[in-house]
DNA sequence: CTGAAAGCGCTAACAT
DNA sequence: ATGTTAGCGCTTTCAG
């Protein structure tokens, strides 16, 4: 039972309450001898301030506060990590919360957050597409990631039609002229990635065949589809599957194989998320990295820039550029008949 | 500026103060009417209850808090969405820190959730060999995740014996005889992983070699480490390579093809503990997944037990088995040499 | 259902 | 440098 309070510390080390607090909040104001008192009482009783009564009595927090759509996606984790770091070259900390892709919850941890008063919100919100400010000016800063907005507020987000428009000019390079394009484009994201690689493909004079209606979005859903599309004949074959996410385009390779044709030699396969949970799969798969570290740094930027007094345009938002990976699905032949040059592990912003 | 407080509230509603904490804390208590009133106005006024306020002045809080080391390895993240999972299921809110690797942050962090009141605290400690139970006789549950613990406490941990065993006994039934062993087991669970592979070895009669000093663990001293192993001659090149951590493996494999020799052809390659952040290497890796879910899952458990009122032993241990992911690394010759049989993706865990 | 009031543990003024 | 005291916003009593 660790009831005790800082009056039991101030009466162990043989001082006054006040004092104690001083201890802990601005050490500097405290003799050295004495704050050595303070602390032996505090590891003898074992105290831990009660955040609560601190967070209450008018401390500020310097604890920020990021709310994901879940822990599945590589794009979380790494907005986590940028966050993460960004914070604490700041000096502030982080707590993090999991929505598991269930907007009643995503909402119920910002407002827990905002009442925790917390310095500051950052929120992946999930469904991009049907989304509303789940708060009306807050006392607490808020930075959306990931979302373009169009209501006053803070946004740092990825630029998706960039994301499209690299993927596309990568196979390209790589001599990709019929490309088939796989995948739900319901998500605003995803749609934008979508416009982004159909533009770059009338540039660069590429024939575009969309599949996007349904609910495609498995592995498996993909190994139908990749299949399907290997079986065709001859001109009928698309040079290039893209999958608008690593695990359909994982799956896309898996039945272009299973179809007796070769990677990348007969077909090229691409993903467009970065995903590294699909990149258990029989080829090593190129895909675009999402800049999520950047954009957790950048958000937490933001926040501090906000802290510090600096005044931001009510609707302000920030793009970041994606990056390329390119791996052994889109490898040139020569490179693909003898691994001999491992495209290496080409983690790219992920170590 | 939300400055609502729960004063603003009522006088909106036209109720009074205790009445709009019972709307809030006990619905049950309230008239559905009265109800209606008071939510409307909260919409009104945008107001978001002070945690700290509520938490002070008795509130039970239906929160646990996750401690993390960083969130770049897998193994957290399963334990995380484990966690997430049955919290969930339980009714209770989950808060997650990484510690960045850093444990005076560790231990911040510990102490912040325990200040904070929360139901109750799960932690996955860093450096499993030098560690030190950090806070006395606490008032709230704390669980050691990924550990085994000697000092009185509540652990959940992965068998790592059985982890290495699993590993040794999969490549010996792919006909491996000559294994080595590469990676810096400095670490307690490392060191345990290897010696389950030892005693496995020991029993099916297959040759070790371990390669174990140094700062063996990045994917490039495992580049140097495969080609060094595959450039020797004959009866001197072993027929497996394993490597204690996956990024180690993924170098080996690289390393192995850069000497010209065949995976798993001439070479079997297999990791040892599931990253999936490893696995956008040349080839398909075999891992042995951490049954991280499992983990994160039992642990809430034991909290959930102990708030229950359940009693437990002072040093409460449970242990949970991993799974074998076999993939193209180690797969037999005939299925590597047509691709045909894609090993599919096996996120066994994690999807 | 209302209204009033007693803290919860702490911080930040203010005295000393 | 140290001691004293007034709240912070909320939940619970307890009597109406």
């Amino acid at each position: 039972m660790s009831k005790a309070k800082i009056g039991d510390v101030a009466r162990e080390a043989g001082v006054s309450l006040g004092t104690v607090s001083n201890a802990l909040n601005h050490p500097e104001k405290v003799r050295p001898e004495t704050l050595e008192h303070i602390n032996a009482a505090i590891d003898r009783l074992g105290y831990v301030p009660n955040q609560g009564a601190r967070q209450l009595a008018g401390g500020t927090s310097r604890v920020f506060g990021l709310v994901l759509p879940c822990l599945d996606h590589a794009f979380s984790l790494q907005i986590a990590n940028g966050v993460q770091a960004e914070a604490r070259r700041h000096g502030y900390d982080l707590l993090i919360a999991s929505a598991g892709n269930d907007d009643i919850l995503e909402n119920r941890y910002m407002r827990y957050f905002l009442g925790a008063q917390m310095a500051g919100v950052l929120v992946l919100p999930m469904a991009d597409n049907a989304w509303k400010p789940p708060v009306q000016t807050p006392s607490i800063p808020i930075v959306y990631l990931g979302i373009h907005g169009k209501t006053p507020g803070m946004y740092v987000a990825a630029d998706n039609e960039a994301q499209g428009r690299a993927i596309l000019e990568h196979v390209h390079s790589r001599g990709a002229h019929r490309v088939a394009v796989v995948g739900n484009a319901e998500f605003a994201s995803l749609s934008l990635r979508v416009r982004g690689i159909c533009d770059a493909a009338r540039e660069l004079g590429v024939e575009i065949e969309l599949i996007g209606r349904g609910d495609w979005d498995s592995a498996s859903d993909g190994f139908v589809l990749g299949k399907w599309f290997a079986e065709r004949y001859g001109g009928m074959r698309p040079d290039c599957l893209i999958g608008l996410t690593d695990v359909l385009a994982a799956g896309l390779a898996d039945g272009v194989l299973a179809a007796g044709k070769k990677i990348p030699e007969d077909v090229l396969v691409a993903g467009c998320d970065g995903n590294p949970l699909a990149w258990g799969g029989s080829v090593p798969l190129t895909t675009i990295a999402s800049p999520g570290e950047e954009i957790g740094r950048r958000g937490v930027q933001v926040l501090v820039d906000l802290m510090e007094g600096k005044r931001l345009d009510v609707l302000h938002q920030e793009m970041v550029e994606p990056k390329l990976l390119a791996r052994m699905s889109t490898a040139t032949t020569r490179i693909a008949r003898k691994q001999a040059e491992p495209v290496a592990l080409n983690l790219g912003e992920y170590l």
